[in-house]
Formats: structure tokens, C-alpha cells, sequence
DNA sequence: ACCTGTTCGATAGTGCAACTATCTGCCTAG
DNA sequence: CTAGGCAGATAGTTGCACTATCGAACAGGT
């Protein structure tokens, strides 16, 4: 197909097409003459990968680049998980590294704590230390106790997201669906969460009796026990 | 204190102060003439909340003042949640409201199967409809019985959430304190999850024996960071 | 009272990211 | 054989989050 018919396909402007292909997200088509490039199927699955990476997952290009480029790589299944944890983008303020640094032992008392195989070198131990220093500026103190409890939903959901990725037998996309998995999952567990979040206030609200709004009905739901 | 003590005591800019002034993110100060003006502690307590929610959170600069004044209205404890929650960006592209509604079955559908309360106006019902859509579009078909397993350990860190939020005692401060744990945790869970799938897949590569640790190449490709 | 430096409020400008538009020459399909 | 689409390059636009400048009005020290 040609451009206007991936751009019809894709719901793309040609224009932001021609914008992938020059930074590198998309990879260039077969061309056949001056004024000829073939795209294919695999060009329509990579645009939609984009735009639910930028738009939804909030990407920047940049970013959405080193993860597709990485997710090209050929790569045994196990691996292309670390690969594109690795090219996810973890905002730390430049000026900021040592501050952070101070909030390491906490992270790694965490870890020790859990038991969890973490390489030294993986970004998430100085993603976590940049956000409980965050937090503890503004006054709320997460210390290992308070973190525990909230590591084991966490590995409930890691383990849930491990068996969709064994079970999927195209090879060659599962990189792309291990960036789909951590990535786009991420809002649906956020919505979950606030979700859950709603439904527990309205519970307890029904005990307290302190909400001024719907009048919440005691009625003793099953809840999810721990 | 003057702007200028309110800039070296939060660490922002003197021109960034006027410009959350200006757009309403900062309350303003105490005028005392036409070239004084003076702030308080909760002026720069104001103005470390506006900057992680900015940087860490991700939030614009208008969804940030959406919180912050809903964080103003005086409230019932359990109602502030309410607030920050209906005040949250929900990221859904105007073109797509319809797609995304024929998606919404699908979303009271696990709530039904949950049996969790959640009024018919949460934001959180679309949210996460338009999540699905992307997920569907993208060949990842998750089905109510996919996500039932995900609800537990997302109603268990809710009811952590709400655990610490009772038991803070600044009834003011309250309404910043649920921005503060709807929001900044959510980078916090984020991280533990991409931690707790790191951790369970150096376990599943011990067991399959399938390359986990010889030929992990971390993908060296450095990214000058600024 | 005088001088120096700060502040206020307004307005305009900057830098960056993500597109979007235009242009030229070529080529392809009908 | 020609009308129209396409490639590749370059330039322009939009929106956001600041940042810089300016003149008038003080404030605080001497």
C-alpha cells in the first residue's frame, strides 16, 4: 500500500507519517522509484503502537522511538521485557541526582526486605528513590513498613502480566506486546485503582456516616478479601 | 515574607511565582502597598505541591489549578477524594467519545461482576473504557474475566490509600494529602510493578532456563540525558 | 530627604515539542 | 500524454511553560 492508504488506514495525517518516518519511529518503506514506497501491514500495526504509546501512555517521540527501535531487536522472550524497561523514559531532574541518591538505602532496604532480584543497574531503584524523596518533601513519609504491604498487589499484577505475555505464541510481535503490556496497562491499573478507591471511600463512608453525598446504601457488599 | 524569600525558600524562580499568580495555581499573597506583598508557609507548602504534581504527576499547568482550587472548597474528609478524583484530567480525545462509549458495557460489566460502587458520572467508568479501546485496537483483547484478577490487588492498595488518609489528623490539610497519595503514588506503584515483573522474570527464566542472565544486554544505547 | 534596590503588574519574548504546510521535481496510472 | 499523487526537503504553526523586560511605585537604610 501507499502512504495515503496507510494514512487512511491508520487515521494519520500523511504529514505526521512523513514526521515518524524522518525521527525514526516508523521504519521507512520498500521503495520502487522516485515517487513510489510500498508500506505494509506491519507499518499500520507499528503507527497504531505509536499513537497509543504517545497519546495514551504519554510518551514524547523520543521516547516512543528508543522503545520501538529496541523492540526490533531481535531478542530471546524473557529479554525483550528488560529491553524495553530499560528504554523507558524515568524522569530524574538532572540537577537533582544526589538528592535522590540519599533515598537509595531506602529503596534497596526495600527490596532486601522483599526478597526481589533486582539488578543494581536497573532504572527503577533511582525512579522509586526520586519519588519517595517527593513525597517526603511534602510531608508524607513512606517508610519500608508503609512500602511492604503495597509490594504485594504490585507482584500479584507482575505475575498476572508474566502469564498474558508466556501465553502469546507470535514470537516475533512479543516485544511489541511487552511494551503494550507495561506500558499500556499502566492507565488501566491507575483506573482501577482510583476506581477501587471510590468504591472503598463509599464503604467506609457508609460506617462513618460522614459524606454529605449519595446516601450511601449499608449494604454489606462482598469485598474483596485480603 | 517577600516573593523573594518565597523563591529561595521552595527553590522556584521568582518569574515562575508570578506566573502561578497570574494563572491562578498560587493563591495570592497579603498586598501591603503597591510594591509589597507578603506570603505565608502555605505559600511555599502550596508551591512544593503545585511542583510535584507538575513534574513528577505529569499534570498540565490546567490540571493543576483544577486541583488545587477544588482542594480549597472546604470539605467533608471523605468528600475530598470525591473532589480530586472528578477533578483529574481523563485523557479522552474528543473524536473518539463515541468508539470509546461502546466500550463502556464492557466496563459495568466488571463492575457489576465486582460489585463495586461507583456512581454512573465517575470519570473513571470512560477513563477506563478508552484504555480497553486502545488495548482492542492493538490486538490485546481483555475480557471482564482478564481483569477481575487485577481488581483485587487494586482494591487492596486502595484500601491502603484510605488507611493513611484516615488516620491524618490536619483536617486543612486533608485535601492535599488525597492529592497527594491518588497522585504521587501512582508513580510510586508504577515503579513497583515494573520492579515486581523484573523480579518475576529473572524467577520464570531461572525455571524455563531460557537466556535470562548470560545474554541480557541491557540495549547500551546511551541516550545523552540532559 | 535621598538614594539604592526591590517589587508589582503588565506585556512581550523564548524554547521546545509535535506536528503541519508548502514546494519542486518526478513518476505513474488511466 | 497528462492530471494528479508522491518523495524528500524545508519552513511554518501551535500550544505550553515559562522567562525577560519595563516603568512606576515604593521600602529601608543613611
Amino acid at each position: 500500500m501507499r502512504i495515503s492508504d496507510l494514512s487512511r488506514l491508520s487515521g494519520t495525517p500523511v504529514g505526521t507519517i512523513k514526521y515518524y518516518l524522518r525521527e525514526g519511529l516508523l521504519p521507512p518503506g520498500r521503495p520502487l522509484g522516485a515517487t513510489l514506497t510500498l508500506y505494509g501491514d506491519e507499518h499500520v500495526q507499528r503507527l497504531r503502537l505509536i499513537r497509543a504509546l504517545t497519546s495514551r501512555g504519554g510518551l514524547s517521540i523520543a521516547a516512543t522511538r528508543d522503545i520501538v527501535t529496541a523492540m526490533d531487536q531481535p531478542l530471546e522472550p524473557l529479554d525483550t521485557l528488560k529491553v524495553v524497561h530499560y528504554s523507558l523514559p524515568t524522569p530524574v531532574d538532572a540537577a537533582e541526582t544526589d538528592a535522590v541518591d540519599e533515598h537509595l538505602p531506602r529503596v534497596d532496604q526495600l527490596l532486601t526486605a522483599l526478597g526481589w532480584d533486582v539488578s543494581a543497574e536497573s532504572p527503577h531503584r533511582r525512579a522509586l528513590a526520586a519519588s519517595l524523596m517527593d513525597l517526603s518533601r511534602l510531608g508524607l513519609e513512606y517508610s519500608t513498613e508503609d512500602l511492604l504491604p503495597y509490594a504485594e498487589p504490585a507482584a500479584a499484577v507482575a505475575r498476572l502480566d508474566l502469564d498474558r505475555l508466556e501465553h502469546i505464541d507470535d514470537r516475533l510481535r512479543l516485544a511489541e506486546y511487552a511494551a503494550i503490556v507495561v506500558l499500556l496497562l499502566e492507565p488501566v491499573l491507575a483506573v482501577l485503582r482510583r476506581l477501587a478507591q471510590e468504591n472503598e471511600s463509599h464503604h467506609r463512608a457508609a460506617f462513618t456516616g460522614t459524606t454529605g453525598e449519595t446516601a450511601p446504601e449499608p449494604h454489606p457488599q462482598d469485598r474483596p478479601q485480603d
